[in-house]
RNA sequence: GCCUCUGUAGCUCAGUCGGUAGAGCAGAGGACUGAAAAUCCUCGUGUCGAUGGUUCGAUUCCGUCCGGAGGCA
């Protein structure tokens, strides 16, 4: 079988992943999909900075705003999802164009890691929770130790969902995460990908762009959609976006709006950098510091260049 | 004009009975296999406002000057 070629855009938030996509697509004769974990969700539109009407009517995108927001959701129902998507796209000619910024959905998809079929168990990480609580996180890390040792060593102790779900893994299936870990990377990845990457020379630049966004997004309504959310339900995954959470002290009346807005351009600002870690560690990765460039055909030069040589377009 | 308080890390402030200093926040680096926009770990040298004096030695005590806050006229 021949390898699936797909170009991938990822970044830290607000280094323009969305154009270069879709100018990608419209290069390539392609479509998105998209690998972020909020976009899924419908609604939240300004809180996740979807790509405009405009974008998605011109170029399809898939795997954004098709979730409700009361639905969980992990990486192994991203994968399964994308490589549906992507086996659609490939089946009408047209070439997977992957983009966005959560790293472990990304490498989870590209390296094809396999998950099985155990779901998680909201009761049993419950119950773990509460026994950490009791007892400490030593007690609960100590029992992992015994089970898995490996995993045991690699996760720290206060790091409970890690060490919870490690336990969770070993108690439901009978095989320790480690080895989990090893047989989900046998098989080979299916894909020939072209990797990029956005990113600034100057970390003050992309933090200023943050900082900016994040009050254009409070000029364009994030407030009343935020608002909308708070009298909603959410579930675990979607309650977790930056944007909504922050807000919520001054939706109760307990903080001033300027420092809720102030505490979100933090976040905002350390999730990128946290997104800069994880994407720094792949090394097949072709970075582009996009504050060098002056004009947008300038950097699509450049990515064409790299697309040509890595595969073959 | 006089009196009192104050000036220490990017910010808020501790502290040194005189032996050149430390917390929180911010920030930086890192980890990451079913909640990942999550979760977790590590990292603190700075003309101690300036300048004279006392002293073996001053950021610490004293004088003067310059900022800031308050009070009295």
């Amino acid at each position: 079988m021949s390898m699936q070629p797909i170009i991938v855009v990822l970044g830290p938030t607000a280094s323009g992943k969305t154009a270069l996509a879709v100018e990608l697509a419209k290069r390539y004769n392609g479509e998105v999909v998209s690998a972020d974990s909020m976009q899924i969700y419908k609604g939240m539109d300004i809180l996740t900075a979807k790509p405009s009407d405009a974008e998605m009517q011109e170029i399809k995108h898939h795997l954004i705003d098709f979730l409700e927001p009361d639905r969980n959701f992990s990486v192994a129902d991203y994968v399964k999802l994308a490589n549906s998507a992507i086996d659609d796209i490939a089946s009408r000619g047209k070439l997977p164009i992957l983009a966005g910024g959560t790293g472990l959905y990304i490498s989870s998809l590209i390296d094809n890691i396999k998950f099985d079929e155990t779901t998680g168990d909201k009761e049993f990480r419950e119950k773990l929770f509460n026994l950490a609580k009791e007892k400490g996180n030593h007690y609960l890390w100590e029992q992992l130790l015994e089970v898995d040792e490996t995993t045991a060593l690699s996760v720290h102790e206060n790091n409970l969902p890690r060490v919870i779900r490690a336990l969770e893994v070993y108690e439901k299936t009978g095989v320790r995460l480690s080895e989990h870990k090893k047989t989900s990377r046998l098989e080979k990845s299916r894909f020939k990908p072209a990797m990029i990457g956005l990113t600034f020379s100057d970390r003050k630049l992309l933090y200023d762009r943050i900082n900016k966004r994040v009050d254009a997004m409070i000029s364009n309504g994030l407030l009343s959609e935020a608002e909308e959310i708070y009298k909603g339900k959410l579930l675990n995954t979607a309650h977790q976006a930056i944007g909504y959470k922050e807000l919520i002290p001054y939706f109760s009346g307990q903080a001033s709006l300027e420092d809720c807005i102030e505490k979100i351009k933090m976040e905002t600002r350390r999730y990128a950098k946290r997104q800069l870690t994880w994407f720094r560690r792949d090394k097949r990765i072709f970075w582009i510091e996009v504050d060098k460039y002056k004009y947008l055909v300038e950097i699509f030069e450049k990515v064409q260049k790299y697309i040509a040589k890595c595969i073959n377009l």
